[in-house]
DNA sequence: TGAAATCATGACGGGGCGTCATCTGGCCTC
DNA sequence: GAGGCCAGATGACGCCCCGTCATGATTTCA
């Protein structure tokens, strides 16, 4: 009878490598960005109120202070999320890149891609009209911006030597894939290979060079 | 003596063409516009309340819902107006072209000398870090955005034929505007010459056109 | 097992929000 | 110029959100 208790003297049968402690913590922790993503999809962020996330949590007003200063702070921890997500797919473009042409289709359409995934967990049922704040300059995603510039300055320099504004030419292509993104995801069907198309052409060659339709 | 009066039968020597009760509607809005502007100057605009506005003006809380509903619509009002401002400049612009070339070159220098300008009444004082939400669609804003796109057509059109995806491109080039924009304006001395002649180079010839440094 | 550390809890004071009954003074009529 | 009318200015009010903190429950450690 002794082999019937599974574990006979172990009261905790999940995985307990971390302390109790720790678990709770990092489950609400995930239980906050969870609530926030889901009331900022629904409310719109300028909306939603700190209550609302809590209230959808089921925790107490106070614990969300314990890992969150203000909804900003939720909202900035999202961003950063998801700009951690996305570093090691842009890295992996630029490591796989032989040009300045490659790497940036690659470093596109990998972007869109990334839209158009991401998409679909915060647009659930926002009230039209309803817009959201362009992500805040967080840790991530300064690094996901100091990371394309790096990229730009080595591959152009390995390509052809002439040197162009760095600052300008990052935050000119950010902006275009950004703005192409947006405009992208407002259409149906989805074509995520024509935007694409459209913003590389656009950065690579200008007007002369766009798809005639 | 009757003649040492100025004005004897008229107790008001202003001018007094719309009555005393319009006068005020017209000064309380225009004082709440004001005020809006130096607040959210000064505190940015997520940190700014309704109340730091209403304080500022000295008029009474109920007051300032008689003219807007919110901060949002305070802020609206102020984007609207700048773009009402520049509207007249466009369209000039637009008149004078004779080719597309010119009439972006035109509009671009156009829109930085604006931005220049504009510059002053806002970054007073403003906290570091602090970010402005990039202008909701008002009816002022989403008539420039218009305007652009069917200038484009139009000169494109009579230029030469090749029909381009008119959405994208015009996101494009305000994308483009708008960003090397902001980035012009953190330099110091501020360059509206070069940051315009960036930007017309990358939207005419993307990378290959672009100044060498 | 008992002490210490950790942290979830929710009540609380502070303050911003938008409303509304009240009052003020400009306008119109005679 | 007297009197009535009404647009609209006023600010107190009730509501709710904010962030804090004293308390207590639970885990961890010795």
């Amino acid at each position: 009878m002794s082999n019937i208790a599974y574990f006979p003297t172990r009261p905790d049968p999940e995985d307990s490598r971390p302390g109790k402690r720790e678990r709770t913590k990092v489950a609400n922790r995930q239980a906050i960005l969870d609530a926030a993503r889901a009331v900022f999809g629904e409310l719109g962020y300028e909306t939603a109120t700190v209550r609302d996330i809590i209230r959808r949590t089921g925790l107490a007003s106070g614990t969300f202070y314990n890992y969150y200063k203000s909804k900003e702070e939720v909202f900035d921890a999202l961003a950063d999320d998801g700009a951690r997500r996305f570093r090691p797919i842009l890295r992996a473009e630029s490591d796989k890149a032989v040009d300045f042409e490659s790497f940036l289709r690659g470093a596109i359409r990998a972007y869109f891609d990334f839209l158009e995934g991401e998409h679909e967990s915060w647009r659930i049922n926002r009230p039209a009209g309803e817009v959201f704040p362009h992500a805040r300059a967080t840790p991530e995603i300064v690094a996901v911006f100091d990371e394309v510039r790096d990229a730009f300055a080595k591959v152009l320099e390995h390509d052809h030597a002439p040197a162009v504004d760095l600052d300008y030419f990052t935050a000119a292509c950010i902006a275009v894939a950004r703005e192409v993104g947006d405009k992208m995801l407002e259409r149906r069907p989805i074509d995520v290979e024509g935007a694409a198309d459209f913003a590389v052409r656009m950065i690579l060659g200008g007007l002369p060079a766009l798809p005639r339709s």
